[in-house]
DNA sequence: AAGTGTAATTAGAATAATTCTAAATTAATT
DNA sequence: AATTAATTTAGAATTATTCTAATTACACTT
């Protein structure tokens, strides 16, 4: 597992503007986060952390998640109250839920799409978060026609 | 606690369409989700039931709330992994949740928003469901000024 | 009306994800 | 080297929800 000299910057960077500090373990979960692109619950995190961090503990797993998601470098996922998924991709995008296979798909929208529902809110209300979530079922495609 | 006429055909309708019967446990939660149109949990469900049904188990609010979930006569609501919330409202709409207060809002949404967002799958994914989560705060109005 | 079968309800145990607690470790600073 | 504050750690505790097995309710046949 290793942060690239660009990601360590950021790393470095986002959690020093929040006084947190860029320990091994936060590094090496970000790390692993980023490198496989997908959506890991905390115990999947945990489990691929310890094939390389053998010490690691499910505590420190949830620890730095938490500072993780705080400081802006990944972004917590959840469908009805299925464990939380983590997610890597910081563009405005949705995530649609396959309920066949349970697998989480990245979905990328324009920020306008986001600004349309802003304008639907009352003038007072200030969004910080906005999570759009699909929930349905993904359609073969059929080659032989 | 006690329904319209017109929701009490509503609520048979939607169950019997299920092969659900039309208890008086369901109508009850049915009632009660009804007549406060808030954004109840399951405990707060349970809590407010005994009131006037002394007798009915926890267990039987999930089993009602499932059931009515099943036949569409409410939909679940969830932030984050907070207990799952219960909603009457049917219309097309989000979820507004204010950090401050933990109230949540409906907001109406045309439902144009939602084929607009349908728009940006790819043209096989079918969703079933789709959830828009707004999370934040409501600025105070100044009435002085 | 009594018996039968199926669905629904119930109480309480079990589960699973997450948080908490208190001790141990680490790293930076005097 | 000693001091301090933050982080990590193991394991216990919590909490919402689901599961299990027994009971009850109700529609349908005799």
């Amino acid at each position: 597992m290793h942060l690239s000299p660009a990601y360590k910057t950021i790393f470095k960077n986002a959690l020093e503007k929040s006084s947190l500090k860029p320990t091994k373990q936060r590094e090496h979960i970000f790390s692993l986060i980023l490198n496989k692109k997908d959506h890991p619950t905390a115990d999947e995190i945990y489990t691929r952390s310890r094939e390389t961090m053998p010490s690691i503990s499910l505590a420190t797993i949830y620890n730095c998640l938490e500072t993780l998601v705080e400081s802006g470098l990944i972004r917590q996922v959840n469908f009805e109250r299925e464990s939380t998924r983590y997610c890597p991709n910081l563009k405005p995008h949705a995530h649609f839920l396959c309920k066949d296979t349970g697998t989480i798909y990245d979905v990328d929208l324009p920020a306008s799409v986001f600004d349309t529902l802003k304008k639907h809110l009352p003038k007072n209300f200030q969004p910080e978060q906005i999570d759009i979530n699909f929930n349905g079922s993904i359609k073969k495609i059929n080659n032989n026609s």
